[in-house]
DNA sequence: GCTATAATTCGATACATGGCGAAGTGACGC
DNA sequence: GCGTCACTTCGCCATGTATCGAATTATAGC
């Protein structure tokens, strides 16, 4: 119970799902999830701690970046049952569509350009 | 995204969620799930309207009372999908097996000692 | 009609959550 | 080591939500 409300509760939150939908087309790190949202550093940290918690999404660190990817091992056995939901429900939603053909320049951009974009 | 916020939005409050699971052996009136929840009954009515809205329930009218059923129409596309999903997720929890024992008399009880219950 | 009752709506309150900026953490480069 | 940078954690505020009791609506029975 405690574990499924886990993660509805993260996928009740619009800016959630969008990083969450952001995702699959591969990996990112927070700052460009940042851009991407358009919300402060400590925010868009604060949410993909809940969709970590929740098991789905994965974080892999390198140097200074972190990494954030959509969860493929199964440690909640819901969480790729409601990965999969979403990725159906919202698959064809105009804002995700949107945000997918932005991530594609954002994911060209320079990374320190990017990452630095949001201190100005 | 809108329904779909409002589907999970739904599901992210453990009294729904038990209300929600305890429809699955089929349609229960307000007071029954009153008295399951041990809840004010504005309070349940306003949880069942709130998963009403999210198109996971569907109502019954039959005279002064009213009978909630989990939905089968797909008005929503995926509100099925996500009724499908919990269900799946919350058949083997301890608090909804529980529950499912207590829904057994309380269905059994006469429905005006029921309704007249929680005046008391 | 009038009363009683099942359920909803309304108004108020307490708690949870989303948002930001500031401070803290850990890693890179000089 | 020291500053810089990516990210997180902390403290705070505004908004949203769960809850209750009181008032309202709608229906049944007299």
């Amino acid at each position: 119970m405690k574990e499924f409300l886990a993660i509805t509760k993260a996928l009740s939150d619009e800016n959630r799902l969008r990083a969450l939908m952001a995702l699959t087309d591969g990996e990112l790190c927070v700052c460009q999830i940042i851009e991407l949202l358009g919300l402060a550093p400590s925010t868009v940290s604060k949410h993909m701690a809940v969709l970590h918690q929740a098991g789905l999404v994965e974080t892999r660190k390198d140097g200074r970046w972190i990494y954030y990817r959509l969860a493929e091992e199964a440690d909640l056995p819901c969480a790729p049952t409601a990965l999969a939901m979403t990725l159906e429900c919202l698959g064809t939603d105009g804002r995700i569509r949107d945000d997918a053909k932005r991530m594609k320049s954002i994911r060209k951009m320079n990374r320190d350009d990017l990452c630095t974009h949001y201190h100005n």
